[in-house]
DNA sequence: CGCATTTTCTTGAGTCATTCAAGAAACGAT
DNA sequence: ATCGTTTCTTGAATGACTCAAGAAAATGCG
């Protein structure tokens, strides 16, 4: 974990929290799901590969087993799924404070930011349009630290927004 | 055009303009691309779908070449890309007022809001661990006005993102 | 204008994240 | 423990997007 992210990271919970965390959204305890929620406290902004990666050092599980599960806890708000475009989906605790994101351009490096504003105003756009807002996310894009300062050893590349993170 | 987005959207430049955007970003002008750009004008929030869509209707491309023209005009800053999550990439004049969108969850209806701060305001977050922010980009979340009262003869369907907008 | 150079477009195949579907296994309420 | 429901496994499919090689078109120059 980084320097950069450590302030929005809680401490881990323990396995049973997770049980304690499923059972109050209403979902069932299962084995796939506790490693999944685990998997996703411990890797910011993971996507669904290395998550999955991450679920197989303890267990054995289909990848579709683990695509549904996502679902689950992101649809019950234990999980929230993030996805700058041209990104694959990557996956957070939902820690409930109205956090964003600054996006590298260059290597797809994630980092957490506070909102600027608290999470009350944010939610109010100059003209919502009819529109029922519930969240608003926002995305800063820039160059990160490393990209920005260019490195002839270490080129930043554009595709490759999976490495790196 | 929705009277919602109505603000966002200069007058449909003609064909003239197209090249001259083109010409100015030091891009060949082509009867594909101008033929995209109009697309795009006329089409808010479109996906590449729609616009090769509305291309064919003057002109046979590829898909291919679609996609490499809306590459191009994304990088030269002439076209806007956005892509909310669990939708496919949409596109939209760069009209470089740094307005924002808000998205329904239900039917992915895509409407555009001014930014509340301004366009400075906006690309400061609270701390940006280094990163060199050029862009801020805002999603409200919601639901738009026919999925946030629930008319029984056209319910909401969630996955469907691409048919109403 | 006509040719050469470079870029762009066509064609067709391929990739990869994600989803679908059917049946087996696991959960939890009685 | 058993039953009914939900979840997981297996294997195939979808679909947005990309790659690659060659044909066509645009720009620059004589």
């Amino acid at each position: 974990m980084t320097q950069e992210n450590a302030k929005h990271c809680q401490a881990v919970p323990a396995s049973l929290d997770y049980e304690q965390l499923l059972r109050g959204a209403d979902l069932r305890v299962t084995r796939p799901r506790v490693a999944v929620l685990a998997a996703v406290h411990e890797n910011p902004h993971a996507d669904t590969d290395s998550i999955i990666g991450a679920v197989r050092e303890d267990l054995t599980v289909s990848h579709q087993a683990v695509y549904d599960v996502l679902r689950a806890v992101t649809d019950a708000g234990l999980v929230r799924r993030i996805q700058p475009s041209r990104s694959v989906a990557r996956y957070e605790p939902n820690t409930h404070d109205n956090h964003h994101h600054i996006v590298c351009r260059s290597c797809g490096a994630i980092a957490d930011v506070d909102c600027a504003l608290g999470t009350a105003a944010c939610l109010t756009p100059v003209d919502d349009h009819g529109y029922a807002v519930d969240e608003a996310e926002v995305i800063y894009w820039g160059l990160c630290p490393s990209c920005g300062t260019p490195d002839p050893a270490n080129p930043p590349v554009r595709k490759d927004f999976r490495v790196c993170f």
